[in-house]
DNA sequence: GTTTAATGTGAGTATAGTTTCATATTTTAT
DNA sequence: ATAAAATATGAAACTATACTCACATTAAAC
């Protein structure tokens, strides 16, 4: 029978504390340490993160969580992702995982918060690439974008929306209205004169869910009947069809 | 302190075994009693109802605790629906809830399968009867049948599939591929002349994620700028013209 | 070097819910 | 009537896992 550890005592050591050897010390207090760490979530009290890790070391645990976590859901779901699974997997004790994220849904929100900026971020380059194109043309790069990002991200964006209640609204409707709705707004204004829908809002509205809805249908099931470039090029007709037909 | 009662003491009654009185006995043993019993669900030992109820008053046990889940999961979630809750509201003891399903998720798959099997009755029907009119007309309709029944059933084909992943792929999958491919490709069909696009299955596939995308968006997010109507409309719209322009 | 703050640890607790099973009751068969 | 089968019961066992806490270790401050 092996003996149990007594209790406080340090686990083998997780592999590096990261690239830095010499610069050992935190970045500014109040710093944030991870991206997006500021934004929104902050307001709930149950999702918001628990400490500011001060330390690099501290940093880099809160790091190796969150990829811990990433790697096991997109792998067997956030069911299968117990926080003693993902602290294991991180390397770091549980207690650890405790001190930086007040609940398990905590860590859900802060991938998806992570992720929905990030996605955001590349849509709205993306969409600000092809202001000056007609919309036959930037539509299917677009879309195309939209597709990339939502495969990429598509265990964030599809699987844990759906298992975490909590979440489902977040990450839709951050990703559009509060990230990138000036951004599309501007977009159906600069094609205002092609569009032939009068309101410019339903116009949007219904344009974002023929999209969304069909790639993740797609990304869903594992779609046998059309590729990835049928499915760009068909979304985008539809579209631009609906748009200026 | 309120003596416990014995073990397999019989708890209050239940207001009836249903209107029968005089007809007690059973139905053929062998008999289907939930619409939908045989259909497919049984494959799957972990899903598939325990025993076939036989005599009247079972029916309507099974019957109680099915209406019971339902009303508590539309209501508050399924995680709000403990198994000793739907039971407790059931009106039956938990005892004789495992003796019909062998696990919460079967509760939930049944109702799903009596929806899916309900929603592609209606839907098929519906299809049926617009099969003459031009696709301008016919559209609008099925469409507009497909909101109804969607959100009719809303807890079923929104909530559900996201709080229990066994079940997310059953109820879209299940509508469209199993129950109602052969009417809907029918409808293409009988319209091959208006259809610009060439594949038949990539028609369906995109207008059928469009369709559904947008409507379950729709209802997802008690969406401020549309009203049924105009959804109904602005899809219609955006289906007819992506098909036939 | 000493003190203090930050970070790390993991056995153990708490709780909440699913499922079982020995037994009671009711219905059907004989 | 009696036996057998079907159905019903609910306290308790079982399971699972999120989360705490008393203490250990490491880094920063002095």
């Amino acid at each position: 029978m092996p003996e149990p550890r007594k209790r406080g005592q340090r686990r083998q050591k997780r592999l590096k504390p990261g690239p830095k050897t010499g610069d050992t010390r935190p970045g500014k207090p109040g710093e944030t340490a991870l991206p997006g760490e500021k934004a929104m979530i902050e307001t709930d009290t149950q999702l918001a993160p628990r400490k500011v890790p001060r330390q690099e070391r501290a940093r880099f645990t809160v790091e190796c969580i969150l990829r811990s976590a990433e790697s096991i859901i997109a792998k067997n779901g956030y069911e299968a992702a117990t926080t003693n699974h993902i602290a294991d997997v991180a390397g770091v004790s549980i207690g650890s995982l405790y001190q930086y994220f007040p609940s398990k849904e905590a860590i859900a929100a802060a991938l998806v918060e992570n992720a929905v900026i990030n996605a955001a971020d590349v849509l709205r380059e993306c969409i600000l690439n092809q202001l000056s194109k007609p919309l036959e043309l930037s539509t299917p790069e677009i879309i195309r974008q939209i597709l990339a990002i939502r495969k990429q991200y598509s265990f964030i964006f599809l699987r844990l929306p759906r298992e975490v209640p909590k979440l489902g609204k977040l990450s839709r409707q951050m990703t559009t209205e509060k990230f990138l709705y000036n951004t599309i707004r501007a977009y159906y204004q600069q094609h205002r004169a092609a569009i032939k829908i009068a309101d410019i809002e339903v116009a949007m509205f219904v344009a974002e869910h023929i999209v969304v809805g069909a790639i993740d249908a797609y990304l869903d099931n594992n779609s046998p009947v059309i590729t990835d470039d049928e499915l760009v090029e068909q979304v985008s007709d539809a579209v631009v069809k609906y748009l200026t037909k």
